[in-house]
RNA sequence: GCGGUCGUGGCGGAAUUGGUAGACGCGCAGCGUUGAGGUCGCUGUUCUGUAACAGGAGUGAGGGUUCGAGUCCCUCCGACCGCACCA
């Protein structure tokens, strides 16, 4: 009996699929097409476990659409701009672009050995100038039809490293390498009109059908859709050129329990008055020695400063309020000034409490009408409360029914006006780094901003430069910097800010229908291949991906590089899970933890220890692959030892792909003892003319679950079926010509995710071709159903007993036959049923 | 802080979407094969209980709806993802 060899067996199908060019994506009008991706790498130069059950998903769905007979389109390329190549080379020096294509290289040389079903022919790295040439010209197009433009923004500053920081980079308010305290700082940069499109990016949510339901839900919460109240409060006196302030609220509602006005500290009242109060700008300052991301912000203690200025109440202009400056107003969400109701929203009441403020109430609980302490009261807008001093008439109403009649209200009164206001922002796109597409404007003192000629691009990185020195190397380039006007040809600078890498991301799917093209995209390719069939990849790009990619699909729609039908560019969505490990812990003598790696520690029967010192090691279950916890899987080590297809088949079973899977040497290990198996059962088979009847129903049962599981996303359940066929045939006393045939079908089921094995076990059978050529078997409907069916009986909703039942016995004769039963007259002691429920073909249950 | 998700045996997980909880795999136990170990094959395996049945308990905790709840609703606890310059 011959052993299965993984590593002669894949590297050869490796090649025969090569060679017959099996996965090469042609644009058939004669067949339908089929786009599954997932989502691209970034090149860190090491693939992670987390790849292998990304890519061998997508794979399983690429193989079994193209033996369903789709032309099928299944690219692979690399998001290789970003940070990390600039970080790589201020540390250890080289060139971002040397470190980047020297990972690119190394990463597809872990990858290929996987036995992908990819069209390598369309690869394409997105720091290829042939590709953020492209993105440039999509970038003018977008100038043009006026989806860009330029504004102040807020960023991270270091004030050592004279550098911007990322959100990332911030650590507890410090930046991560001078450890100074970061500030806020305004730079002009470029931004996407993304916010014109909110609406539109909602209401499109409805039409995902495929798309999972949290995914929607988040993208909408982002989003942000409020319809409140704008309007103003006149100052008392007016100061430093202010008369008024224009706040916004979604809960006007609560107006009668304001308690004081608060600004944000960059509002421009609170600016202008920097300029006369010391102590304030002192404050503004000390707030802006913060983060800026939304959760600093919000996470920071709240802290205010009373401006002195007194506003009136619109509804009563004896009442005066007092204007505060607080920390936790963002200038970027509505007007930037708010008023504030503590007893009905919890960061006021905290506020409130701290600067001894009034908290009012303005509506109690039905249930439990109690004044506010220190927890606010807020209800859902659908709970129906009692109003304490409604202006407009109210009694008991709900939150929703309060806020529509006050809006109108104000609205008939004309202090006020209905504002629908989204929370999403503005896409700021500018950032101040070498690794990144060039933004192709230049900067002329004569003309101002000029975008540069099409016929220039790619406006191409300069090679030529050192991360010796903090700041961006573009910036200080002495000739790259320097370009003539496009315009009036005069001495002008180049842009020396660089865009998101989710600009890169956004688009590259549809570079994927033409990658070689010489403009962006081929209208006849994007017709045919988009939009992408089935698109995969983690939850955490759940939001800002995945919508700044429907926007770009929208931008590319307006500027004619996308057809209207590609507007939603991912038909279906599917989000998996990480692959997790566990760690093993022990403590030093300070208490600190000590990581170590699976094989430097031993089970021992109540745990597990380290080997070489005997120490009791504590294990963490299913935690995220981090390095530093010592916990990494590498697919490399797992693809020597085992091979490939143990690797897919391990990453397919036990977890439902969009849950975390747990990588256990244990589980690896039965993945491959399997596949061995499997090969056992080809191996030694002879041939013949003889049939089975169960083995066939078992192989139409086996088709059609293992299909289904496909068809849904439930590998795992495909996974399960496999096994149970495998072991069906195992046991079965059938002869060697029915087997042969289950085989057959066995292979070609398990194809998707072992193609290795399924090619070596069909070719040993006298498989005809590839299998991965071989069409789909078909259950034959006949095997599929069952005559018989098992029906639980239940006494008061507990199974009991049960019945062996024609499916299509008439319920009369289920009843009688469940009432004879000897457990059912056993609980019944001669009395009658309360109730007897039947529900076909499902269950009964008899109550007493 | 805000938004989202998840929680089932010793372990990973299944459950036709409100209808037999624990499929399938790991681990463990017993038996067989093997010179031994591993491999391989067979049998068993939620807990409790029993000689064996019977019986009882059971899906993070508590409550509710229902003939029937892992699944639906409410409260709480824990873990994870995102928060706009990480990719």
């Amino acid at each position: 009996m011959s052993r299965y060899n993984a590593r002669t067996v894949e590297p050869k199908w490796q090649k025969a699929w090569e060679d017959a060019q099996t996965f090469l994506a042609t644009r058939d009008e004669s067949k339908p097409k089929y786009y599954v991706l997932e989502m691209f790498p970034y090149p860190s130069g090491r693939i992670h476990i987390g790849h292998v059950r990304n890519y061998t998903m997508g794979d399983v769905i690429a193989r079994y659409k193209s033996s369903c007979g789709f032309s099928v389109l299944h690219p692979m390329g690399w998001d290789a701009f970003g940070m990390p190549a600039e970080n790589a080379a201020m540390a250890s020096g080289g060139h971002p672009k040397d470190w980047t294509y020297s990972n690119i290289a190394d990463m597809r040389d872990q990858m290929k050995p996987l036995g992908l079903s990819i069209d390598w022919s369309r690869e394409f790295a997105t720091c290829d100038p042939e590709y953020y040439g492209q993105q440039q010209a999509l970038f003018l197009d977008m100038l043009e039809a006026g989806l860009v433009y330029r504004k102040n923004a807020t960023v991270n500053w270091d004030p050592v490293d004279m550098t911007v920081l990322a959100n990332e980079q911030v650590i507890d308010g410090k930046g991560w390498r001078s450890g100074a305290p970061v500030e806020r700082r305004d730079l002009t940069q470029w931004f996407f009109k993304i916010s014109d499109m909110a609406e539109e990016l909602l209401d499109a949510l409805d039409g995902l059908d495929n798309w999972p339901e949290k995914v929607k839900l988040m993208q909408a919460n982002w989003i942000g859709k409020s319809r409140g109240l704008q309007f103003s409060f006149d100052l008392t006196t007016p100061s430093v050129g202010h008369d008024e302030i224009e706040v916004y609220t979604t809960r006007p509602d609560t107006l009668m329990g304001a308690s004081f006005v608060g600004i944000s500290p960059d509002h421009p009242l609170s600016k202008a008055l920097e300029a006369e109060n010391a102590e304030l700008a002192a404050f503004n300052a000390e707030i802006r020695k913060s983060g800026t991301s939304e959760e600093a912000l919000e996470r920071a203690e709240k802290r205010g400063f009373d401006t002195g200025i007194k506003v009136k109440h619109p509804l009563n202009p004896d009442w005066e309020l007092p204007v505060w400056v607080a920390n936790f107003i963002l200038m970027d969400y509505g007007t930037g000034a708010i008023f504030a109701c503590p007893a009905h929203d919890q960061r006021d009441l905290d506020f409130c409490r701290k600067y001894d403020l009034p908290v009012i109430d303005t509506f109690l609980a039905l249930d439990n009408p109690k004044p506010v302490e220190n927890e606010a009261f807020v209800p859902p807008k659908t709970e129906v409360v009692k109003w304490i001093d409604h202006f407009a008439g109210l009694d008991e109403a709900n939150g929703q029914e309060a806020i529509d009649t006050t809006i109108d209200f104000a609205e008939q009164r004309g202090w006020g006006n209905g504002v629908t206001n989204y929370r999403l922002r503005d896409w700021g796109l500018s950032r101040q780094r070498y690794w990144g597409c060039p933004i192709p404007v230049v900067h002329c003192k004569a003309c101002g901003i000029v975008p540069e000629k099409k016929e220039n691009l790619p406006v191409a990185l300069p090679d030529d430069v050192s991360f010796d020195i903090p700041g961006n190397p573009l910036d200080r380039h002495p000739t790259w910097r320097d370009t003539p006007c496009p315009s009036c040809g005069k001495p002008a600078r180049r842009e020396t800010d660089t865009m998101d890498t989710f600009v890169d991301s956004s688009w590259y799917f549809a570079r994927f229908t033409a990658p070689r093209a010489e403009t962006p995209t081929v209208m006849e390719d994007a017709k045919y291949w988009m939009n992408v069939d089935q698109y995969i990849g983690g939850i955490e790009h759940a939001i800002l991906h995945l919508l700044y990619s429907r926007f770009f699909a929208r931008a590319m729609k307006i500027t004619g590089h996308l057809p209207e039908t590609a507007v939603e560019p991912f038909d279906a969505l599917f989000t998996q899970g990480m692959v997790t490990h566990e760690i093993y812990l022990t403590r030093d003598e300070n208490d600190r933890p000590v990581y170590h790696l699976p094989e430097e520690i031993e089970r021992t029967d109540t745990g597990a220890r380290v080997i070489a010192t005997g120490e009791p090691v504590t294990i963490i279950p299913s935690a995220k692959m981090s390095k530093s916890k010592k916990n990494v899987v590498d697919p490399v080590d797992i693809i020597d030892q085992y091979g490939a297809d143990t690797a897919r088949w391990f990453v397919l079973s036990d977890s439902p792909p969009e849950r975390d899977v747990e990588w256990t040497a244990a589980g690896a290990d039965a993945a491959w003892k399997f596949l061995g198996r499997v090969w056992r059962l080809a191996a030694d088979l002879g041939d013949g003319d003889d049939t089975n009847a169960a083995l066939e129903k078992a192989t139409a049962q086996a088709i059609h679950e293992v299909t289904m599981g496909i068809e849904t996303f439930g590998f795992n359940k495909s996974v399960a079926k496999l096994y149970e066929f495998a072991n069906t045939i195992q046991k079965s006393k059938a002869g060697p010509g029915a087997k042969r045939k289950a085989i057959k079908v066995l292979a070609q089921l398990m194809s998707p995710m072992t193609p290795h094995l399924a090619e070596e076990v069909w070719a040993h059978l006298d498989g005809e071709g590839l299998i991965a050529n071989a069409a789909w078997p078909k259950a034959d409907p006949a095997l599929l159903v069952d005559d018989m069916v098992t029906l639980p009986i239940q006494i008061n909703g507990k199974r009991r007993s049960e019945l062996q039942v024609a499916k299509d016995l008439p319920k009369e004769e289920v009843e009688k036959l469940a009432l004879a039963d000897k457990a059912v007259q056993k609980a019944l002691a001669g009395a009658a049923p309360k109730k007897l429920i039947i529900v076909p073909g499902r269950i009964i249950n008899v109550v007493i």
